[in-house]
RNA sequence: GCCCCUAUAGCUCAGCUGGUAGAGCAUCUGAUUUGUAAUCAGAGGGUCGGGAGUUCGAGUCUCUCUGGGGGCACCA
């Protein structure tokens, strides 16, 4: 917490009390007292305030001894400096706004030509030329009206709009940098060459819509990045390779772990290792829901159009729907069917085989669902957002009551998975009702507090985001953290009345009666391609013994060996191990390089020695010790660390 | 879908202002029998993403299609 005080040219002094932030100093201190103050300490440490501040100034006072703080108001200068770098360049772009983002700065521009890589180059220049002049920056509060005439006169029509989206009687806050104006709340620095100029670095060009609406206009976007020093920036810099290097896309390559090719877009071709993970994944997947009693089915592919239009998919996603003519014989016309985009409709018709009973309830019936969407082309990203994926899906059928017991298994479920899987912690998020709904109010209130009970029964935080539900229910998401701190929504618990409905989905209750039971639309990893991608991202490749395609590598260092490595791999596929040979007439060094590069856990070197005393030296990957043990305990352990997290 | 960038051998990349392609790794062959992150030598391999155009001549310039990348929009 900032302690802050304010200097004056008598000598005296006021101070602020501790928790103070220098905006509720701007508040509180009178123009007049702002105007008479000569210097500002912050947390004992002393700056001048070069520039005399303006009578009404809200802000000049700032802490650099903060770090968060400081770096927000770096990037909020360079900003405005990009802009008018920009502009001084070439004086027909018009600006738009320019927000402070993780790690730095954007600014949307309109602007006939592109900017190119070479363009950067120049702004960054002129930024560096701008920073180096010290200007001063200064502000003012206008009134709205002169605001927009003033913008008017200027020929810039984003913030004469942005403008007049405020109300009339509003005050609004114009700063300078130097000559160059722009609207802005604030706070700013007191002149640019309080940026660092060698710590920061414009780093692309993009394309984005004015006011983040595809009807609107495309913007160009420049994004920079900056930070307190030029170590900050070589650091963060370097923090990028290290993240591209754990690309799934990368790894995936490199690993031979699948590939994707142009006949078939956003669909993937596994490999045969890249499907043993799949497989493993699957595996564990099955045993864990089948322990939690669930079902497993597994639902058509194709499915007529007419199934489509009862669940109102075909109405709202049929642009998004991969769609399969048939040409019948003798047919007046072709009939016409869809990939399933998803599993739900399909789910109810195995459910409405049959009069259920409300003793049936809840019902869990669960698929690995391959689903189709005809996503858009540059939506696609690597395994994270495809068009063929596979879902970990499963539905519960039951009645209003067992609502919350369901969820909060759910919970426990996911929880459990995501652990075994190697991610400790996720954040769930509770969306509520909507404006637009279906459904009486005391039914969302008798759901949204089950959920919320159920959450808190399995003692996790929650957060609640109103408003964002679906239509027909409240809904969970979970977020789960990666090894580089990367968020990821991959669970989801849905509760969904409406689809029942639609598709006519009945029990018959305790009383004799029909009812309609509710359907709990839930997945734990959402889909098999997109959290493979994660967890390759999440272990950079280095998967846990149980996970990895190929877990041990017998390496003969001379031919001798090569029956006794044999008997070695033979043991250990018994042992129910993954193991390969490699008996090529190569160097110990180079295999051990070659099979460290493609990340298999464990290599196993035999010599004549290992032979003779019919052990096995063991090499850890990552680790640069070896440890040569009897053939018997390397089985033993390897045997115990190939077992999935749930046999143990 | 939109904007910008991009596509050269299986992979990573050279190829200046237009004059019909190179390297390293990988692959194959041979030699080498090797003790924990690249043994040596040789060989094969590309109609430079597809199509069209400009030009005497296009990997190189233009247009277009497709894929990929970075964003934006979208994500039942």
């Amino acid at each position: 917490m900032a302690q802050i005080s304010l200097t004056f040219p008598d000598g005296s002094s006021r101070p602020f009390p501790a928790g103070t932030t220098p905006a509720d100093v701007a508040k509180s201190i009178s123009p007049g007292l702002a105007k008479k103050a000569i210097s500002a300490s912050v947390d004992g440490a002393h700056f001048d305030l070069a520039w005399p501040i303006e009578a009404d100034a809200r802000i000049a006072i700032h802490t650099m001894q903060d770090e968060t703080q400081a770096l927000e108001l770096i990037r909020h200068d360079l900003a405005h400096i990009m802009a008018r770098a920009v502009q001084e360049i070439w004086p027909d772009v018009k600006v738009t706004i320019g927000p402070v983002i993780k790690d730095g700065w954007y600014y949307d521009f309109d602007r006939a030509e592109p900017f190119t890589p070479e363009d950067l180059g120049l702004i960054e220049a002129r930024m560096k030329q701008i920073i180096n002049a010290r200007d001063p920056v200064r502000t003012e509060v206008w009134d709205r009206d002169r605001a927009i005439a003033h913008f008017e006169a200027q020929g810039e029509p984003f913030k004469v709009e942005l403008v007049q989206a405020i109300p009339a009687d509003q005050k609004l806050r114009m700063y300078w940098h130097g000559p160059w104006q722009d609207l802005c709340r604030g706070p700013h620095l007191q002149h640019t060459g309080q940026v660092p100029a060698d710590a920061f670095k414009l780093m692309s060009v993009a394309g984005a819509y004015w006011r983040g609406d595809s009807a609107n206009t495309q913007l160009q976007r420049i994004y920079g990045i900056a930070f307190r020093n030029r170590d900050d920036l070589k650091a963060h810099l370097t923090m990028l390779e290290e993240a591209a290097k754990r690309d799934h896309r990368r790894l995936g390559r490199e690993m031979d772990l699948f590939h994707l090719q142009e006949e078939a877009p956003g669909m993937i071709f596994w490999h045969p290792d890249g499907w043993s993970i799949y497989r493993t994944l699957e595996d564990y997947m099955r045993r864990r829901q089948q322990g939690a009693g669930y079902r497993e089915i597994r639902t058509p592919q194709v499915v007529d159009r007419i199934l489509w239009e009862k669940s109102g998919h075909w109405e709202a996603y049929r642009e998004n729907m991969f769609i399969v003519e048939v040409d019948e014989e003798g047919a007046k016309e072709k009939r016409i069917n869809a990939l399933k985009p998803m599993n739900c409709p399909c789910h109810v018709q195995v459910y409405n085989q049959g009069l259920k009973s409300y003793r049936d309830l809840p019902l869990r019936l669960a698929e690995f669902g391959s689903c189709h969407r005809y996503e858009s082309s540059g939506s696609m990203h690597g395994l994270m957002r495809v068009r063929g994926f596979t879902q970990d899906d499963a539905h519960i059928f039951c009645t209003e009551d067992q609502i919350e017991a369901e969820c909060a298994n759910f919970i426990t479920l996911l929880a459990s998975v995501y652990r075994d899987l190697g991610f400790d912690g996720f954040e769930i998020k509770l969306s509520t009702r909507p404006d637009v709904r279906i459904g009486s109010d005391e039914d969302w209130d008798f759901v949204e507090a089950a959920l919320e009970r159920a959450i808190q029964a399995t003692g996790n935080a929650y957060e609640i985001d109103p408003g964002e539900g679906a239509f027909y229910g409240p809904k969970l998401d979970f977020k789960l953290t990666d090894a580089i701190g990367r968020k990821w929504q991959c669970g989801t618990f849905q509760v969904d009345p409406n689809l029942p409905s639609r598709l006519g989905a009945e029990y018959v209750g305790e009383d004799g009666a029909k009812h309609r039971p509710y359907m709990l639309h839930r997945a734990i990893l959402g889909s098999f391609e997109r959290f493979i991608g994660i967890m390759i991202e999440n272990y950079a490749g280095r998967l846990p013994f149980w996970l990895a395609p190929r877990q041990v590598v017998v390496a003969s260092i001379v031919s001798d060996t090569d029956a006794y490595v044999a008997e070695v791999v033979q043991s250990l596929r018994e042992a129910g191990v993954r193991a390969e040979a490699d008996t090529r007439n190569e160097k110990i060094n180079y295999k051990v390089r070659e099979h460290s590069v493609g990340k298999v856990p464990v290599i196993l070197a035999i010599g004549m020695k290992e032979v003779e005393e019919r052990s096995a030296s063991v090499r850890r990957l990552g680790d640069q010790q070896t440890v040569t043990q009897p053939l018997d305990t390397v089985l033993a352990t390897l045997r115990a660390e190939s077992t999935p997290p749930d046999l143990r």
